[in-house]
DNA sequence: TCAGTAATGTTATAATATATCATTACTGGA
DNA sequence: TCCAGTAATGATATATTATAACATTACTGA
């Protein structure tokens, strides 16, 4: 929280009681937050959110680097290394839904040379990896085989 | 086409006239597609479309691995190796929206070690490479950087 | 203090996606 | 050929995610 408050500071920009409570929601839910989650405990704070409220803090934190977006669950999580700039990539278990933040350089290494030499100017890389985590790995659902191909959601 | 045809029949199922439909739009494309852009296609072609007969039918050709989902712009865009079992990696224009589907054995490899030594038993790979591609880099907008970090739609 | 801007409130609506049940169309066996 | 079973699609409704636009409040610095 104090590198969040420090971080806005440098920014120029003011970290609002709204803008703490999210991130603080955020950061204590062990798992990616949806919008519409963090509209209904706002509300069930009395904070009279609605839609907007919600996704322009989202965004705030976003581009602070506070937090992160899942695409692949439409969720928000944590940010892990705030005040240092890096590229994640994310662990997603399908199961339980937990996620962990990596920052492999050599992940970053090899996607950024094999698309350079693509031709592409890399602007942001989106690295998803889902899978089981080991703890589901032991307590598996009905024991078949999971389906490779599926929507994320 | 013909190859879409072939893994239908392999896979027990048919290759209708919806489905032969969709894929054709699909690839017809030199983007990626949005659901209810090919929705609306659909109905100018008097064929009657609801949003589930869309997302089945995409369903559908992504559980057969005939096209892919780029998460980052909720949009459905053709499999360059249907034939082929395999993971893609996607180069996507920031500017002009273009997409390279890229099959690179070494970002795959790295991305599975790695998760790998996290624990993870990998069920899918997740890897969109915003950027900007050779054409769009001579043709600039206004001039300035780009911000790396925004909503990628 | 007050003007300018940043932040939030408020209302409405757009865009994406799924659940559910009804109907049609194909397939394979009698 | 006909029929039963299943695959595919039709149809209606609604859930979920996200943004546009304008009004108001709250902070900041001259």
């Amino acid at each position: 929280m104090e590198k969040a408050q420090a971080i806005c500071i440098e920014n120029n920009t003011r970290f609002t009681h709204l803008r703490k409570r999210v991130l603080e929601l955020i950061w204590s839910s062990h798992k990616p937050v949806l919008a519409y989650d963090l509209l209904e405990t706002l509300r069930n704070e009395k904070m009279n959110a609605q839609p907007p409220t919600v996704y322009r803090t989202l965004d705030f934190l976003l581009k602070h680097r506070l937090i992160h977006k899942i695409q692949s669950l439409k969720a928000y999580t944590g940010c892990d290394f705030p005040d240092q700039r890096h590229i994640s990539q994310f662990l997603i278990c399908d199961q339980c839904h937990q996620v962990v933040e990596l920052d492999d350089p050599l992940i970053k290494q090899v996607i950024s040379r094999q698309a350079r030499k693509a031709g592409l100017e890399i602007i942001h890389q989106t690295v998803e990896i889902l899978g089981l985590c080991p703890n589901c790995q032991t307590n598996r659902p009905q024991g078949g085989p999971v389906n490779a191909i599926r929507n994320t959601r």
